[in-house]
RNA sequence: GCGGAAGUGGUGAAAUGGCAAACACACUAGCCUUAGGAGCUAGCGCCGCAAGGCUUGCGGGUUCAAGUCCCGCCUUCCGCACCA
């Protein structure tokens, strides 16, 4: 009994045996010194939020660096390969609501479950490196950020209106909004609340963040877009317009300055200041104002601020257009926004479609002030907003072009002090307190003398306390512990208070990977020669949801280190990949649809690496995969099938030879070395930049499928020992980026000693040679249809590939009795005729 | 509305402009059996007994040749959206 059970595949017998020997050699995974003269190649996997489980998700992830990590060790590079925990953050407050748990505790925990489960899958990270973000030998470096960027001025505090989720209970950032509502609470309206806070002066990179796209050739055009589009440059024109008798000016943003002599009105936000101040002395306004203020806030909660109906009031004041002294009514829309350029238009209805449509709503005045280039063609309906015709009705600067017409309008608004020519972003800095506990605490110190007062290094990190009690009232936890709050200040050594706010949690991970490089470093984040040597990463693998947010971090977090002196690297990566989603009949998986499908059931089912190789073989990575079962147990199957292949013949693998380069084979051996040659090839190709992964578990399993096809012949001897011997090392070699633990297995079964030993073996390299058909099936085509094959030598010219078409029995009835007018061949390809 | 990606068998999918559907899953029939979530053999786009014909969302075009390139449209997904 017990000797047939050995007779088949057990992956839970094969592979906690090869965990526990790779587990007892930490070294194994471990990236050469920052010296090593083999090239360096560094590739990670977006370090996860210790959740306490991994899903699909996560393990394709992996599965795709882990593959590519594997595959260039044994091209014998200098591989680092870490993995991290993005550890901070509010779901571990909420367990601590919940369960009583201390959220540190919690967390290392779920840490301690996630790593178990990596393990187990056999993922080859160098657990030496790791990073765990929450704890003080990391989030102290974060610390010491914070104070290098505020002695640069990247740092400042100022009251605002800020974004705040009532279900986190705290403040969010612009890139964690979405269409009004909380990133992580899809149902929870964001309110706006006046609050001191502080904030990191990304805007000082915004043009360098956008230009910077351009250059970043390795990363996914969709990605770039985004990003381009979040950083939303504009060129355009500020103008003030004075107001009648007010002492006040209105400053607009324009990108049409062109069209200034068409404003008829003057539109305000809702909540811009001047608003505010004439409402001040007028209850009718105040209460029209409020509505205004409400329907925007109504449009942002459904979304759909573009379908807004336009609605706006009157003030009763005017605007005096500084280029013609003409006066135009002041209105208050609800379709201009605060948040972007002044808060301030000028409408011009000719000229612009939504202007347009509230001067039509409201009779006010249209003007047309741009006419077509050609005097000739007919007048365009209006709105034209095209940029290419001439001014008209534009005092002296009627007659320019648009483009002429800006530039001299910008120029006189300058010489005149009453505007000028710039550029607004819609990126704005980031804001980064959050009244939670569960994060890096920001070192500043408040006192009444010297005002804020950063904490000196020498007194980092400021730890977070680790007992305290969890509650959902408002502000922030640490403001009622005293003994964190009560401080002496550093300056003046009077009694004052910390600041109780911590840091967002995309601070840790916008600087996580470079930590890799230097994870034990207690003087310094990293150092500056491991940070060169490794950056920038290679390859970085993530999903596309941190297209904006992680992604646009990180990148100013680079370019300040660099302004630093710590880096010489102007981008954290070189290349990005964004794999495709897991999904699941259809649909993402989610615990409220019921459809997750659990690695750990799949690793107990099928192993790790049929869960992982099936990960790959399912989808080209950058396609969503649908998780199904079945295939799964086929992967499995396949890996049955290569294993009782091996089993079969290891007795005469280990007993052989090598194979002679040059081999004399014929018939089915020849055969297969040939199959075996175009497999390499194919998936060496593969991974130097295509990534096709399924196609590579395919030409795997035609490998393995014309190996068993002749069976019969192995067994008889027909294939000689060598030839076997290469067969299978060389089947082993290429299922090592996929199936480590069954090609470790396959390795020592044919008699390769040493633990890890297939990891350091080099990777395999096709023979053109041996991987070369003797003869090829060329299609014959009669206008562009095909008629039959025929068999060529694989270099054969033009002239035999005509010869053969010519000749063919097939192809002789077709063309019998017309004429061959022109005969294309295309060597090793094709042959057509054209028939008449 | 703007931008991007995708649309191929019952399913996941494959195809440097040159044999559409490789490799798998599911299914069908048969064999084997230690009855297993096993193994082996054969079949499996559509029409047709066959010969043969048809087939890559729809319509045009380029080309000796188009799933692939170009133009227009439809559908789905993703991102952005009174951004002045």
């Amino acid at each position: 009994m017990a000797e047939e059970k050995e007779l088949r595949y057990d992956p839970a017998a094969i592979e906690p045996k090869w965990q526990q020997r790779w587990a007892e050699d930490p070294a194994l995974y471990a990236a050469e010194p920052a010296s090593s003269e083999n090239p360096k190649y560094y590739v990670i996997e977006m370090l996860p939020y210790p959740s306490g489980k991994l899903h699909m998700g996560h393990v394709r992830n992996y599965s795709i660096g882990d593959a590519l990590a594997r595959h260039m060790w044994m091209r014998g590079y200098n591989v680092l390969h870490p993995m991290g925990w993005d550890a901070f953050g509010l779901p571990a407050e909420n367990a601590a609501l919940k369960n009583n748990t201390p959220p540190r505790e919690w967390t290392l925990a779920n840490i301690a479950a996630m790593r178990q489960q990596m393990q187990r899958i056999g993922f080859s990270y160098d657990w030496a490196t790791e990073v765990t973000t929450c704890l003080p030998d990391y989030y102290r470096w974060n610390q010491w950020f914070f104070l290098r960027m505020y002695e640069k001025n990247l740092v400042y505090r100022k009251k605002s209106k800020v974004n705040w989720c009532p279900e986190c209970a705290t403040v969010l950032a612009n890139e964690q909004v979405i269409n009004g509502r909380c990133w992580r609470h899809e149902d929870t309206l964001v309110e706006q609340r006046d609050l001191e806070q502080w904030f990191f002066r990304i805007t000082a990179y915004a043009q360098e963040l956008l230009d910077g796209l351009d250059k970043l050739e390795g990363w996914p055009e969709k990605v770039r877009t985004m990003q381009r589009n979040w950083i939303g440059r504009s060129e355009g024109t500020e103008v003030d317009f004075g107001v009648e008798d007010r002492s006040e000016k209105i400053r607009v943003f324009t990108t049409r300055v062109d069209t200034i002599f068409g404003a008829t009105s003057v539109q305000l936000a809702p909540e811009h200041p001047l608003v505010t101040a004439l409402a001040e002395s007028n209850v009718g306004l105040k209460a029209q104002v409020a509505t205004l203020i409400d329907e925007q806030k109504k449009a942002k909660e459904t979304g759909d601020i573009g379908a807004i109906e336009k609605h706006g009031i009157a003030t009763g004041y005017f605007a005096i257009n500084p280029y013609n002294g003409e006066k135009v009514p002041i209105w208050v829309a609800n379709y201009v926004l605060m948040d972007y350029g002044t808060g301030a238009i000028m409408s011009v209805p000719a000229h612009d479609e939504r202007d347009f449509e509230f001067a039509k709503k409201y009779g006010i005045p249209i003007v047309r002030v741009i006419a077509l280039a050609d005097p000739n063609a007919e007048e365009p309906e209006l709105p034209f907003t095209a940029e290419d015709g001439v001014l008209v009705n534009s005092g002296r600067y009627s007659g320019m072009s648009c483009a002429d017409a800006q530039k001299r309008l910008q120029e006189a608004a300058a010489s005149g002090a009453f505007g000028e020519a710039t550029v607004t972003f819609r990126l704005k800095d980031w804001g980064v307190s959050r009244q939670r506990y569960w994060g890096t605490p920001i070192p500043m110190i408040h006192c009444e003398r010297d005002g804020l007062v950063p904490v000196p290094d020498d007194q980092l990190p400021v730890l977070l306390p680790d007992r305290i009690e969890i509650t959902q009232q408002g502000g922030s936890p640490l403001s009622r512990v005293p003994e964190f709050v009560d401080v002496k200040c550093p300056r003046c050594g009077e009694p004052a208070k910390r600041e109780t706010d911590t840091m967002d949690t995309f601070v840790d991970s916008s600087w996580y990977f470079y930590r890799y490089t230097d994870a034990k470093n207690a003087s310094a984040p990293f150092s500056s020669e491991r940070g060169q040597y490794w950056f920038p990463i290679d390859q970085y693998i993530g999903g596309v949801e941190h297209a904006i947010l992680h992604l646009i971090y990180s990148r100013f977090w680079t370019k300040v280190m660099r302004d630093l002196g710590m880096i010489k690297n102007d981008e954290p990566a070189q290349r990005l990949f964004t794999q495709g989603m897991v999904i699941k009949d259809g649909a993402k998986m989610s615990k409220s649809k019921g459809n997750v499908v659990s690695p750990d059931d799949m690793v107990a089912r099928y192993g790790a690496d049929a869960t992982r190789m099936y990960a790959l073989f399912a989808a080209p990575p950058d396609r969503d995969l649908d998780w199904q079962e079945d295939g799964v147990a086929g992967v499995s199957r396949f890996l049955a099938r290569v294993w009782r292949l091996a089993e079969k013949n290891s007795a005469t693998a280990r007993a052989a030879g090598p194979a002679a380069a040059e081999t004399q084979n014929t018939g089915t051996a020849l055969k297969l070395q040939r199959k075996l040659h175009q497999t390499i090839a194919k998936i060496t190709q593969d991974f130097e930049g295509r990534w096709h992964f399924n196609t590579c578990v395919a030409a795997i399993m035609e490998l393995v499928n014309e190996m068993q096809a002749a069976d019969a012949q192995i067994a008889a001897g027909e294939v000689p020992a060598p030839v076997v011997r290469e067969l299978l090392r060389n089947l082993a070699l290429l299922l090592a980026p996929f199936a480590p633990y069954l090609a470790a297995e396959l390795w020592e079964m044919l008699g390769q000693s040493g633990d890890g030993a297939i990891l350091r073996a080099p990777w395999p390299k096709s023979d053109p040679g041996l991987a070369k058909e003797d003869e090829i099936e060329i299609p014959v085509q009669i206008n562009g249809k095909l008629v039959t094959l025929v068999r060529v030598p694989p270099d054969a010219d033009g002239k035999t590939m005509e010869a053969a078409a010519l000749t063919d029995e097939k192809v002789q009835g077709r063309i019998a009795g017309k004429t061959v007018a022109k005969v294309i061949v295309v060597p090793g390809r094709a042959v057509n005729l054209v028939v008449k």
